[in-house]
DNA sequence: ATGCAATATTAGACATGATCCAAATGCGCG
DNA sequence: CGCGCATTTGGATCATGTCTAATATTGCAT
């Protein structure tokens, strides 16, 4: 499940975007990228520290901080209370399940914005971001 | 331009979704609807104090929570950093400028998406947020 | 009007996510 | 080995937002 390879995997995505390797970096990274599940800060800290070593809570958030610059991450803004660090780069959009505050990738492809608004002069559209809210069909 | 029309008005609106009316939840409303701007609670307990009397900080949380319970306003979740609160509760979406973070309608109509994507059985569309986000275009 | 119970407001304590800091550690290389 | 620099770290600090328990106001019956 968790062979060499992963690893070697993960460090050489690091690497390529040009993030130095440290043994920490090389557990937030495995703990990101193996599953790839949308997690906050706190969810890495606790799956790090669950599986392997002491990594404090400083360094998650500086290596999170890190890889968003690099590009190995991106952020989901839909819960007011913490932000979850999506490791799926490419463009995509989300479900987003109100009543357990999971998150669900929807291909770019499977939603098609007809009509775009006119942006204001000078301005240019930097992303878009789309969020499906959904909740189990209510039982009484 | 703030006469006592318009305080009747945000007096009935508030009456007619079932707010009982005191000196502070009108001093809000008139901050939220007179201009109809997405606020934070701090830019809203600092409106609300410059114009007028003091409001507390609590009773301007209370009342925000009165008022999305109500459907007076919804919340809008985009900055990490805080809630903006909307009062134009019709269906609609936004442009977010990143680089002041100032929130702008679209009208619903104004984007159409096609092939919305199939849900998990038992699952249904609470609502669907858009943000385009958007910077000016600027070659440094 | 007066009294009374329910409701609303408030100051300040508290919770939480996230950032900052200054000290300690580790690493690459001469 | 030892030096210089990047990284890590505990703990302090900050910012939004919530809670509490006391006070003030309100609505209403008498
Ligand atoms: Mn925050
Ligand atoms: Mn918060
Ligand atoms: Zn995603
Ligand atoms: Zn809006």
């Amino acid at each position: 499940m968790d062979g060499p390879s992963d690893h070697d995997d993960f460090a050489d995505r690091l690497q390529r975007h040009g993030v130095t390797l440290t043994h920490q970096r090389l557990e937030i990274a495995a703990v990101l990228f193996r599953t790839m599940e949308h997690l906050s800060a706190d969810q890495i800290l606790a799956r790090v520290n669950a599986r392997n070593a002491q990594v404090s809570k400083a360094t998650v958030y500086n290596t999170l901080k890190l890889f968003l610059e690099k590009g190995l991450l991106r952020e989901v803004i839909v819960d007011p209370d913490r932000v979850f660090y999506d490791p799926n780069v490419a463009p995509h959009h989300h479900l987003y399940d109100v009543t357990t505050g999971h998150l669900t990738d929807i291909p770019a492809e499977a939603i098609t914005l007809a009509r775009l608004p006119q942006l204001p002069d000078g301005m240019v559209v930097e992303g878009v971001d789309i969020v499906i809210r959904t909740r189990p069909l209510n039982p009484p």
